[in-house]
DNA sequence: GTCTATACGACGATAGAC
DNA sequence: GTCTATCGTCGTATAGAC
């Protein structure tokens, strides 16, 4: 174990960046906090690194790798994306909420941009079938992604204080038009 | 006029923050490049302002102003509503990614809300009746913002390739179920 | 090969002279 | 009302100790 220490050094402040990159942002963490926290020096940091940025993108790649998985009966793809995002690990939402806010720093939006591809887009694309399933499975992660957008950044505090169950069985039906155009009122969802 | 040259100082200084926060961003724009912008003393910004987030907040507030004119037939209300977004100004897009990332800032968060609520919330609300109408007006601001999200943050190229009127075709029918939930299908938007 | 010490330029913000 | 000088902190680079 030639890299022994140094591995345990880099694992460290892998560790203490992904706690402080989700809980205050790329621009409310420091090097120096990162460093502290990881009980190394804060140069160590951009040696192993290269840069705050490049730690940022690799801790935050690390955390937004699983894509969600659809698998199922399209009837019901629409209720289980919705819930989903209802029930999701405050990991995610705080991973979520990062890359968005430092996506105009360097090359953290083109992450994003790959992470929305294949986090949202590309499994949406697998189920989808039909007429137009390319626009409909980019307008359904669009439909996600507002979901998002209104819990998480706009914080809407009327929807958050609603059981989940009640955004599901309201959003639901919307969001089967683009998984399910074909089927004819009423449907499963409603 | 005693406060004349005082006036015109800080209403440079607003120009240059406005065009400098919409085209960098809050973390990319320093208070000395809007002091050079505006020909003006680094020191006088903070003076005028308070602080580089206050005047941030301020001319934010002023650029998202104006929020959505809804008044017309509610059978089409769903394809205005999209077509809206999709012709936005550049500037009303530029302020939206701003307050967006810099939400995380200090109170920029809660003005970034008000303005969803009183841009978005408010209008779709004065304008939706029947059953479940807070909701549904609450989540048709969310696909609004879903589509801003994909289109301005997340850049889904497909969708951007894609000429207004397939976006609004194929939106346009989800969206309505939130608009007008009660009309059966086939309904005005498809 | 790991790491520490130190330093550099740029940042937001402040105090006080004019 | 405006400017000069300066503070503490930031990300980052490098020289050299173990």
């Amino acid at each position: 174990m030639a890299t022994a220490k140094g591995e345990r050094s880099k694992d460290a402040i892998r560790r203490a960046a992904t706690h402080l990159f989700t809980s205050r942002g790329y621009v409310g963490s420091t090097v120096r906090d990162i460093a502290a926290e990881a009980q190394v020096d804060p140069a160590l940091v951009i040696r192993h690194f290269g840069s705050k940025e490049r730690l940022f993108i690799e801790t935050m790649q690390a955390e937004a790798g699983t894509a969600l998985d659809l698998d199922g009966p399209l009837d019901s793809l629409a209720e289980r994306l919705i819930a989903n995002i209802l029930t999701a690990e405050p990991q995610s939402r705080s991973t979520f909420l990062a890359l968005v806010r430092a996506s105009d720093t360097g090359e953290v939006g083109a992450t994003m941009r790959v992470a929305h591809e294949a986090g949202f887009v590309a499994p949406l694309l697998q189920h989808l079938t039909g007429e137009g399933r390319e626009v409909r499975a980019r307008l359904a992660a669009a439909m996600i992604g507002g979901l998002m957008y209104s819990l998480w950044i706009a914080q809407d505090d009327a929807l958050l204080a609603l059981p989940p169950d009640e955004i599901v069985s309201a959003y639901a039906p919307a969001l089967d038009r683009l998984v399910n155009p074909s089927t004819g009122r009423p449907s499963a969802v409603e």
